[in-house]
DNA sequence: GAATGGCACTCCCGCGCAGTGAGTGCTAAC
DNA sequence: GTTAGCACTCACTGCGCGGGAGTGCCATTC
């Protein structure tokens, strides 16, 4: 049904797309790829690739452009991910090297992805739900609160205030302290719940209120706080693509929604890259938008996820590729802090 | 030269403007406004407003439309802050009451206030400089690393953390932790360095290395690290207004430098309300735009400042009113925190 | 039977053109 | 100082008209 000609033509006509923003026809076809067929040729296989639904006419006699099926088919079988250049790989590597602390190194992800693809990037924090605690803190500010202070061991730091009934001794303070560390310490966050259940039957009488309201507040710190958070950068991208301008503020006030962020970037643990084209995409207002993502983490195991959102007619060989080496460097950065 | 007239015309002008983003006649300005004279009389005062500068014509044969002068003189001398509804002020209360951090409330302050002015807000963290240190705390994590996590009275927090050439004692830690507190706490983070001048001499001499890294991070995260935190929200609102697009692009580029956003809040500490007005605006690229600040702050004096940007046109009396009334409120709950 | 050349057809796009209407500036009268 | 009248300007709209890119179809070639 589709020959490997057909398949040739339908490559092309991605890829010209993509540079030219415009409908391409079959003349401009076989000038520009050598496909050794003429264009009458050409508007056989056309036809063939329209019925099929890879292809669409905005108007009779304009040329074709993709469809969202089409870019899936590009993706899935007529491309390869475009190694990066030698100057790109130094440039993420020094861009991610001078990194302070953790919300410095999501800052810069975002930017140097944003920088690469030209393109609108999210970068979601290493999620507490696939991490351990590292450390709980305790630190009095007045008599009644608290600063619990939690540690991950991918460098994510909560601090929650925490009002308490009553005082505590800094005595018990620190036997609080002391024993919630045992207790904790290189727990996943799933399995803190386990590990406190009877931690509050060994302080006094007293005591127990205030242990009480400071291990519920931990709890909830590491189970209902599910929110992840998600940066984001480059937005001026869009403005360079979204022409018509008509289709840009659903998608400005999508990239709002951290919960929308949430499912653009899919909640899928898989490491490799992931592409979301067009009407795939969960949201709407976004159809005309393509998702390009891949989840990163200090293992093998994925603990977040970062990717960028652009159009459709977008260049997937080489965002891919971004996206991939910045997810890659990304892991390999948490691993060693 | 200008009397009471004119005046009158020049805020009709603008007030008609704001409302339908079209330039106004000397027709219409009658019809609407009960100005009890001839549409001739207004082109006689009008172009008496062009020749001093306050309004422009887009082009010969069209309507009036104010220039940068013509605002300027409106919020400077012809409008008043127009008093916030009941609701709106519940809002307000509503909306900021339920934040349980410093983070949460910056979150909700600048939702808040893009969905109260429909236009893009910014919301700067209190400041380190003019905060003070609540207490300092060290986390060892391994052997060589210590996370050092500092709070300010403003309930901000910083963590950095520190490479120690050689590991403590647990005994020195808890020394190192309770001298330190007892040298910065209370202070003025500009008095940082004064507090721990002499510190690392109180220690044996195979600590002082590791001592004086930590107190250098320290000196670091108070005094060099000045670049200051701003969150931005209701970006979406720009695709509302920058009705033409072609502007759009610097604008959109602009709030993503943390440099730049600093500039356009202004340093100045005034408590008062500011508006700055398309050229006066420090930014190229944003002629267009004008800035509505407010400085905020747990006491009288200013920590932060916070605002919006919208177009030049944009209804200055209600902006204004919304950026102070958020700025108050948000001055109080740091009061409690 | 696939590929090709030729040809009529479609339809977007840019251009020039007149008509319309809101708005102005000027002048003379009140 | 204010007003009525009037000629003038100029953006905006709709219309008609090629030009051109591209298509679909058909007859022909290999």
């Amino acid at each position: 049904m589709l020959d490997e000609r057909k398949l040739a033509v339908l490559r092309a006509i991605v890829e010209d797309y993509v540079r030219t923003h415009e409908p391409v026809g079959s003349k401009a076809l076989v000038d520009r790829h050598s496909l050794g067929v003429s264009p009458a040729t050409i508007r056989n296989d056309m036809a063939v690739l329209e019925d099929e639904g890879f292809i669409a006419q905005p108007h009779t006699s304009a040329g074709r452009i993709p469809t969202d099926k089409g870019y899936r088919l590009f993706v899935d079988r007529l491309s390869q991910v475009k190694p990066l250049s030698p100057a790109e790989r130094r440039a993420i590597e020094s861009f991610l090297a001078g990194a302070v602390d953790l919300d410095d190194v999501m800052t810069r992800s975002v930017r140097l992805l944003a920088q690469l693809t030209r393109q609108v990037a999210l970068v979601q924090y290493p999620s507490l739900s696939t991490s351990s605690v590292r450390h709980v803190e305790l630190v009095p500010l007045t008599g009644h609160r608290l600063l619990m202070v939690l540690i991950a061991d991918t460098g994510r730091v909560e601090q929650r205030v925490v009002e308490i009934p009553a005082p505590f001794e800094e005595e018990a303070l620190a036997r609080l302290r002391t024993q919630l560390n045992e207790a904790v310490a290189g727990r996943r966050f799933t399995a803190v719940a386990e590990g406190i259940a009877d931690l509050a039957e060994r302080f006094a009488p007293h005591e127990r209120p205030s242990v009480g309201v400071v291990l519920a507040t931990l709890l909830e710190t590491v189970v209902e706080r599910h929110e992840e958070r998600i940066v984001l950068g480059g937005t001026a991208n869009l403005a360079r693509y979204l022409d018509g301008f008509a289709g840009l503020q659903p998608v400005l006030e999508a990239l709002e929604e951290q919960m929308v962020l949430l499912r653009l970037l899919g909640q899928t643990g898989a490491d490799a890259v992931t592409v979301t084209i067009g009407h795939e995409n969960p949201v709407a207002g976004m159809s005309a938008t393509s998702v390009v993502s891949a989840g990163y983490g200090p293992s093998r195991g994925t603990v977040a996820r970062l990717g960028v959102v652009g159009p459709t007619h977008m260049d997937y060989p080489s965002t891919m590729a971004s996206v991939r080496a910045v997810a890659r460097y990304l892991g390999h950065l948490l691993r060693n802090e």
